[in-house]
RNA sequence: GGCGGCGUAGCCAAGUGGUAAGGCAGAGGUCUGCAAAACCUUUAUUCAUCGGUUCGAUUCCGAUCGCCGCCUCCA
């Protein structure tokens, strides 16, 4: 049973979906102006992650990313580089996928652009209009936050206090509101600006308004479960409740799901300090996708992570002794026959790795009962003593964990061609009738390959480059 | 000023009212045609500090110190 943390109720829920075994969500995925950053990247993972994990508890997943290309940096940075939105963007939301890809996040269901969606937005700010919820003033439109008594539901943002605070926050906002609470829904453009010609008039949409027409015109009025960064929480997020909700008159979202944010070597990431890394900076340092990904997910998303190089260097070491496991696994010549221990094991982990899971998405629990497995199958492996049926169902509950963290990598055969396989197969012949001359001159050879071999107790792995 | 999270070994960290998961690094050991690995054992009388509640607190309550976040664009 699949518990996660309500950030409406505030609580533990059990994670039941609008119809039963079928679970859609959407996740706000990134504004393409620049390369990502780790910390979206830990989102991303996170709601990687989420979707296979309901994967794994048997529900058909529908998942939604989106891609925020518009708004006012987007404008300003292609305006500057003399480009139109979509030249400048093409470029970002390229090597978002490709950062993706390699960080062994699946694709979603659907992963719309705003630029691609404005017909749907218009259409959802006339139907606030219709119902009080909007009002124009300088051909821009607003909503209305006073015409929605819910506002503030998800947040839980007390607005007395921070009015009372007297804080040096200034609406800056050139355009005329009726509350400075209220947010563009629309902003008018002027005919040199980008913009769209649509039936409320020529403008760009609001950065909120985006997300809200874009989920439920794939998910439906109500949906499951919405993800995002804990910063998105407010404003972003109420306001989509405010709209989608003021639109419809339904709930729009049952379960909202937060991931905490990254800090690094304890501090907030920022350009200034320097301690701001895309995912491409750290791969520049020598690090593998694999480690990033494993580092990243391996704290509860809910809970900030530090990062620090010595940990990334730590978890790069970690990965690649589970994909040693594997690989052990995989090539280790084992007799029939079955260990009642290690069946027990391998159940247990099994069992732990879903308990963890279940709650709240808890991956450090699920990787310790991950790392308690492979260290009762070392052993066995190391001395060559494990079973055939042992070493299936070891196979078996790597894949069931993989199908959700993805950390083990591939199995080693997939990697090679027929040819290398071969020669690979030929070594070990060789080995085996000591002719070991023979053994280092394929070894040689497969090193001009790229391809470094490791002799095990009853076998072999390697690492390609 | 309002609201929220956190402070656990050298590092990243999980966790619980009943006496500290896991990973990395470190130390010791085993194995090996060579090489490279791999494997095993071990590492916090203690959970920021000070009080309180309790038979018992790292876990609950209060205070203090420190860090992070939201209230403004942000994963």
């Amino acid at each position: 049973m699949l518990s996660i943390h309500n950030t409406l109720s505030g609580q533990l829920e059990e994670f039941k979906p609008l119809i039963e075994g079928e679970a859609k969500f959407y996740y706000c995925g990134p504004t393409v102006w620049d390369y990502g950053h780790v910390g979206n990247f830990r989102s991303a993972i996170a709601a990687d992650v989420m979707r296979r994990y309901l994967k794994f508890k048997g529900f058909r997943v529908t998942s939604v990313m989106n891609l925020t290309d518009v708004d006012d940096r987007i404008i300003a940075q292609a305006q500057q580089a003399g480009k139109s939105i979509d030249d400048y963007t093409a470029k970002y939301i390229d090597a978002f996928w490709e950062d993706f890809d390699a960080l062994g996040c699946e694709r979603p269901d659907v992963a719309p652009r705003a630029t691609h969606h404005i017909a749907e937005m218009a259409n959802m700010i006339e139907m606030l209009e219709q119902r009080g919820h909007a009002y124009r003033s300088d051909d821009s439109i607003y909503y209305r936050i006073t015409s929605f008594p819910e506002y503030g539901k998800l947040s839980k943002i007390n607005f007395a206090g921070n009015i009372a605070g007297g804080s040096d926050r200034v609406d800056t906002d050139k355009y005329e509101k009726e509350d400075a609470r209220d947010f563009a829904l629309w902003k008018a453009t002027k005919l040199d600006e980008p913009g769209w010609e649509t039936q409320i008039g020529r403008g760009r949409p609001g950065w909120h308004i985006e997300c809200s027409a874009m989920s439920m015109k794939y998910l439906g009025e109500t949906f499951d479960l919405h993800l995002g960064g804990i910063d998105l929480v407010f404003p972003h997020h109420e306001n989509e409740i405010a709209q989608s909700e003021g639109a419809t008159g339904k709930q729009f979202v049952r379960y909202w799901y937060h991931f905490e944010h990254l800090k690094v070597e304890g501090e907030t990431m920022s350009k200034s300090k320097g301690n701001y890394y895309t995912f491409r900076d750290i791969a520049a340092k020598g690090f593998s996708a694999a480690a990033v990904r494993y580092f990243l997910l391996s704290v509860p998303f809910r809970k900030q992570l530090n990062f620090t190089f010595d940990a990334l260097q730590g978890a790069e070491r970690t990965v690649e002794s589970l994909r040693d496991f594997r690989a052990r696994l995989d090539e280790a010549r084992t007799e029939a026959g079955s260990n009642d221990g290690i069946r027990h094991a391998t159940e247990q982990a099994l069992k732990d790795f879903e308990a963890g899971m279940d709650d709240d998405l808890n991956t450090s629990v699920a990787l310790a009962a991950i790392h308690d497995l492979t260290r009762v199958v070392n052993p066995e492996l190391a001395q060559g003593k494990l079973l055939d049926d042992n070493r299936r169902e070891l196979i078996s509950a790597i894949e069931r964990f993989d199908s959700v963290l993805n950390i083990f990598g591939k199995p080693q055969r997939e990697l090679l061609d027929d040819e290398i396989q071969a020669l690979i197969d030929e070594r070990q012949e060789a080995r085996h009738r000591r002719d070991f001359a023979r053994a280092d001159e394929i070894r040689d050879e497969l090193a001009e390959r790229g391809i470094t071999l490791e002799d095990t107790k009853d076998g072999v792995r390697w690492k390609t480059k």
